[in-house]
DNA sequence: ATGTTTGTTGACTGTTTGGTCAATTATTAT
DNA sequence: ATAATAATTGACCAAACAGTCAACAAACAT
């Protein structure tokens, strides 16, 4: 589940850490999503990994830090794979880009997902900062260019942070809830053609939304 | 947060035992949300109540026994708090009715709605039967209706379930991630008329993108 | 008034927790 | 080969944990 992409931890890393590192990072990411940050013990993440729980410690120092360790790596991935938005594009394939990039990671890494949700719906106890400085910075800059649309009359004036929270908010679901909606749906697992199905479905319904009227 | 439904406990409800229980699951609420499940100790939900934990404890003989009391009422209220939707209504009643409901139910009770998501993100594991029966029959018996508009011709040929989960999981967005959103708003609180607008919003964008082609 | 139920609470118990440490073994660099 | 560094792990500890219990106080019913 985890993905860890080009790693700049400020430790030396050698062939087993590394390889130790990802393999309590994936054990520690199961275990902190079904039982949270407190409910998870050392001692469970230890256990998962298959490894002594003063081994695991050896990694990372305390609890904590595995945490971190982990919601970094949400972080990094949630920057790198929700794709930019351009003027340039014009309000269609930027809906369509940010739409289907973002389906894309909650059916591909739907766990990196819910450790951010537990994490804001929680308070954020862990982020502060982020949510803080970079999330609302990320937010209002897609605004300012969703405003800029409808200045030009390239698409419907609908509250352009409103629109961003819809977008948000009906991708994350199939991650965040993938285990209601599979049950609703009779199913064990997510599959391929699930993605478009739902990128086209909410790129159909969403852009519908924000042509304009004539 | 807490609003106790009429109570039909099989224990005696005397005067002491009601105004304890409810100050109990009110504390013991906020801290399910901070901490999770496991990570909520009874020391510290009988602090927050105020009370000796003997105490909490003898109301509620365990801690999974508060838990439940506190699932149960939130059921009880998206039980009550949701909108049926009929077929005399029509699409667009229907959509309008259902949104205005659950915006409603997310700003007035966002709390409940955390729990809830809590829960289905770490995996259903005190809802399992909820999520298997009553959900899925919900789900399924209002898509048929929806099924029967399309077939009507009087909606678009959108796919029933998928466009529940959007107006779910964009209404539910506003109390999940009410930490996230007030961040990124730069307010401290929600106020009154919050309701209306992002009811206008969603209602506007999603009629929209329900309604036939011409 | 008196007996009975209901509520209150400090003290206790066995268990699990995060984290340390010292002793030992692998690996690597020279 | 040997020294130095990295990795492994059982044993240990103080703190926090859920839950029990017995002794007592309040409230209530008659």
């Amino acid at each position: 589940m985890i993905k860890v992409a080009a790693k700049e931890t400020t430790k030396k890393t050698g062939k087993i850490r590394e390889k130790s590192e990802y393999n309590i990072l994936q054990a520690a990411q199961a275990e902190f999503i079904i039982q949270g940050y407190k409910g998870a013990s050392v001692q469970s993440i230890a256990d998962r990994a298959q490894l002594p729980k003063a081994n695991v410690l050896y990694y990372f120092k305390n609890k904590e830090n595995i945490y971190h360790a982990i919601l970094q790596l949400t972080l990094d991935m949630w920057d790198q794979g929700i794709g930019d938005i351009k003027l340039e594009d014009g309000p269609q394939m930027a809906i369509e880009k940010i739409i289907a990039a973002k389906v894309k990671m909650s059916f591909k890494n739907p766990n990196a997902s819910k450790i951010y949700a537990l994490e804001i719906i929680q308070g954020a106890q862990h982020l502060k900062d982020f949510a803080r400085t970079y999330l609302r910075k990320w937010v209002r800059e897609k605004a300012k260019v969703f405003q800029h649309w409808i200045d030009n009359g390239e698409m419907a004036d609908v509250n352009p942070v409103n629109l961003i929270f819809l977008i948000w908010s009906s991708t994350q679901h199939y991650a965040d809830f993938e285990t209601q909606i599979l049950t609703i749906m009779n199913r064990a697992d997510y599959e391929e053609e699930d993605i478009e199905q739902v990128t086209e479905f909410l790129t159909d319904i969403i852009l519908r939304g924000c042509k304009l009227k004539q």
